[in-house]
DNA sequence: GCGGTAGCCG
DNA sequence: CGGCTACCGC
């Protein structure tokens, strides 16, 4: 988001037009008691979310029933003060919406911090994917997978967002059963869901796939479709990060079985 | 304008709808070189300003005929870091727009600076009298200058927008033989040209009169219209200031003649 | 309340 | 570049 409230226009302006049927937000930037959650329910949204005056923040919304949130927070974290992490049970779905840390500079403390959420994150991922439910984990992972997934690789290897220990991390994640919607069903296409303010990034399409939606091997089937909606950062005042989605078919149906199902997961 | 680039399209859109032909501007909020001449300059307005960064910034347009500097700055203003007085030559009639000191707290040494600053612009303007020359003082004199220029006139006594040294300045000041063009064409009517952001204050007309349109003798005689744009004061994201404008007849012609002169002054 | 500033972060 | 915080001034 990179303010919720900035953004509040966008959001919903975005929530209006899609009709997604669950969201993940990150970066609120807004403290817990200042989340729109009037403006939200309005459009028939319930949501859960995890404030932090200032920085990070997360949520969960929904419009498909129920949000029964399961937690918030990665296990074993030592700084509670990061808002980074939010979980909950959507429609027979878990879904884990998270921030990962920048980590930028490289190295620094922000980047052992970067390596170390990261690994907690792996140790929770594979508890997930150990209770055999369907789970879809998305955000902002501020990871680039790999060079096909940003502008021009070269200047980014010493990036924390590019770093060599970094995609290693997210590696070693996939390597543990989740699927990556968004390039398993795009695997050669070029695709962006992030480009920066500074130097007309956008313009130029100088931009980075940071943004991942993992699905766990119970629903890996159902993928129906993932995509951007990229047209979403030409608007005024929007994120340096467009939305994010995929769709699932119905549980049990093939993919490209023919029929889209109804149940769709963006993020922003 | 409480920020000349912030309220930038509600300038604009004033600009276009009552097409003054010339105008003043106070309270810039722009250093020198962030004031926005290329968009005035589309719209048909010759401009000159005199910035400062946060604070003040003063500015002259016009849009019937070059805009001749004759001064920025009072005489023999010991500081000259406040940009508050700039005056030229317009179409035969020299303009003078100001920005005087809000001077609160009262006492205090803004006060002070206030009083000292009202003084030197009475040297300035007996002079500008003595000139014979046509001239219009406009702008923002922080200043009701009686009991009907204010809403609620008992709660602003201690303040130093009313304050009785400040009124006797403004008093002085009309005794030099100005005439107050609003007052002059309106004796008994409630006239506001500021309500301020808290409170409803517009909703509620719990206004001020504190920007006037002074003219010197050799204009009183043509004077034809004197008005506030009331309305703009409610449009979105407008300044707290409501335009303020007069009409001249045409040089020589009695005031209601019956045909409105095509010069006019406006300031914001 | 609503401009402007600065520093922080990304 | 453009959020956030905080402060300042009116």
């Amino acid at each position: 988001m990179n303010g919720v409230n900035g953004r509040l226009p966008v959001l919903l302006r975005w929530l209006e037009e899609e009709q997604p049927d669950i969201v993940c937000l990150q970066e609120l930037k807004a403290p817990q008691d200042k989340f729109p959650a009037a403006a939200i329910r309005d459009l028939g949204y319930d949501a859960i979310w995890h404030g932090q005056k200032s920085w990070n923040g997360v949520a969960i919304l929904s419009r498909v029933g129920e949000i029964h949130e399961t937690r918030r927070g990665l296990p074993d974290d030592p700084d509670s003060t990061q808002s980074r992490y939010i979980e909950a049970a959507v429609n027979g779905i878990i879904v884990g919406g998270l921030y990962l840390p920048n980590g930028n500079p490289r190295p620094g403390p922000k980047f052992d911090y970067k390596l170390a959420w990261f690994e907690r994150l792996l140790t929770h991922a594979a508890a997930l994917l150990a209770s055999g439910l369907p789970v879809v984990l998305a955000g902002d992972f501020n990871v680039m997978p790999t060079e096909a997934d940003v502008y021009r690789p070269e200047r980014w290897v010493d990036d924390a967002l590019f770093a060599p220990e970094v995609r290693a991390l997210y590696a070693r994640l996939l390597g543990q059963g989740w699927t990556d919607s968004l390039r398993a069903l795009h695997p050669d296409e070029t695709i962006y869901t992030f480009w920066d303010y500074f130097r007309n990034a956008y313009g130029r399409n100088a931009g980075l796939r940071i943004d991942h939606l993992l699905v766990s091997p119970a629903l890996a089937g159902r993928l129906d479709d993932a995509q951007v909606d990229r047209h979403v950062r030409g608007w005024e005042k929007t994120s340096d990060h467009a939305p994010t989605w995929i769709r699932l078919a119905d549980g049990g149906a093939a993919p490209g079985s023919g029929r889209p199902g109804r149940r769709r997961k963006g993020l922003g």
